[in-house]
DNA sequence: AGTTTAGTGTGGACCACAACTCGTT
DNA sequence: GAAACGAGTTGTGGTCCACACTAAA
């Protein structure tokens, strides 16, 4: 069970989608969620390479293996000599990734010991990212890479971070301790010339001049900012309580669709900053009512919006400073890449009052109350949702089949 | 400034029935 | 304890409608 993609029955599954409850290899995965913009909403993860049936939440560094909670439990709970291995953690994502964004993701994908030679793998590896680029809807892709010569980054540029599987600004697998910062170098000459990542709240010295300090940077120290914005921005919690309440980082980065002109951030200043890294990471996006809702709701609020434009990046916040539009998020498509993870929003600094047991109880309270609250519907059986879709229907209701209908999911036609 | 009217947005109810849950045998 | 069975419950999507709110007259 769950060897095999559920929805080909051919390949090796290697992405477990909770949405569809569906073991999928990564060209299904591509296919099934890049259908509709629901689908690309769904979040999906790696499958658990122990049993095989279960989105996997960890990665044991030493046994090279995604392992889900309970696997974990069952391998690393116990065993003395085994609770000692190093794990990371495994977040998911939604959208339609190319296969250099999820090998940066996963910067492990690749050396699976025993996947490694999947055709999925393969395949992944002739998934090129100018086609996503392209046409995918994973966010205006075309507008966070390939800057201008100030910004000095290049699809070439992404390509060699993600190879490098360094590129902690999208990776959603965390691994602080002392990976190689490949990035330094990109990350140092991009910063020269572009604004720079402060927070109000703290007092981190020249933020983000030390390319160090972007070794740690991911979406889910985005979440720990916002969960602590009253720290790190010196607003009322209320507001970050509010805006998290409201989706939080997911309509904030794009996870959800924003639809219509209010989608657009509004306004956007108090701190600037852009990361090689974040700029392919935090998209923008795109259009879920839900989530316009929220920016709508939090419109006067302070709202942390990432902005591109002609090859100028800014990670902004608060709501003044209209840097970006609506019309900048309808091309992004229904859901920009979701990337949760451990996020270095604001690397700890000595005078941060931030300590890590802090920021790891902040971590634990946020991801606790994701996990608790529901964002947005979620189709619980999609057995049941694909009879829903082609039940034929009379002003909106259900009929019993062989009466009359005015609506026919299947063939638009009229009985009557 | 206060009242009325028109327009817009939102959320809940409704429908049939397969899938699911739970208790009993 | 496991399996089979039956009864009751749940969840699915498009449409309608009541209600709340806002802007204009």
């Amino acid at each position: 069970m769950g060897y095999v993609c559920d929805f080909c029955g051919e390949q090796r599954s290697m992405v477990y989608c909770r949405s569809d409850a569906a073991s999928l290899c990564l060209s299904c995965d591509r296919n099934v969620h890049s259908a509709n913009a629901l689908s690309k909403r769904h979040s999906r993860t790696l499958l658990c390479e122990r049993c095989n049936s279960q989105p996997a939440g960890v990665r044991c560094a030493e046994e090279r293996i995604s392992l889900c909670q309970n696997c974990d439990w069952a391998g690393h709970g116990t065993s003395t000599s085994a609770s000692t291995h190093r794990r990371q953690t495994i977040n998911s994502y939604s959208g339609c990734p190319s296969a250099s964004e999820l090998s940066s993701i996963w910067s492990f994908v690749l050396d699976f010991p025993s996947r490694g030679e999947s055709t999925c793998e393969q395949e992944l590896g002739l998934m090129s990212i100018a086609e996503n680029s392209a046409t995918n809807s994973w966010g205006p892709t075309e507008n966070t890479i390939g800057q201008s010569a100030s910004g000095a980054v290049e699809v070439n540029d992404r390509r060699e971070i993600a190879k490098s599987g360094v590129w902690h600004g999208s990776s959603s697998i965390h691994e602080s301790s002392s990976v190689p910062n490949n990035l330094d170098q990109t990350t140092r000459s991009a910063n020269t010339s572009l604004p720079k990542l402060c927070c109000p709240g703290t007092k981190c010295p020249a933020p983000y001049e030390d390319a160090d300090l972007y070794e740690d940077f991911n979406m889910d120290e985005m979440d720990l900012s916002l969960e602590n914005y009253e720290e790190l921005f010196g607003v009322t919690l209320n507001n970050s309580e509010e805006l998290l309440e409201n989706g939080g980082i997911d309509s904030l980065f794009g996870t959800r669709d924003m639809s219509g002109a209010d989608s657009n951030c509004q306004g956007a200043v108090a701190a600037e900053g852009s990361s090689v890294g974040l700029v392919n990471t935090v998209q923008p996006a795109s259009s879920n009512a839900a989530s316009a809702d929220s920016t709508m709701s939090n419109k006067t609020e302070p709202i942390l919006c990432f902005t591109e434009k002609q090859g100028h990046s800014s990670l902004s916040f608060s709501g003044l400073n209209v840097e970006s539009s609506a019309a900048d998020y309808q091309d992004c498509g229904a859901s920009s890449m979701l990337l949760m993870g451990e996020p270095p929003w604001c690397p700890p600094c000595p005078e941060s009052p931030f300590s890590s047991a802090n920021r790891s109880d902040a971590v634990m309270r946020y991801k606790e109350k994701k996990k608790t609250r529901m964002f947005e519907k979620k189709v619980r059986y999609a057995s049941r949702k694909a009879r829903a879709d082609v039940r034929r229907r009379v002003k909106g209701r259900f009929v019993k089949a062989g009466d009359a209908y005015d609506y026919d999911p299947l063939s638009q036609t009229r009985s009557f």
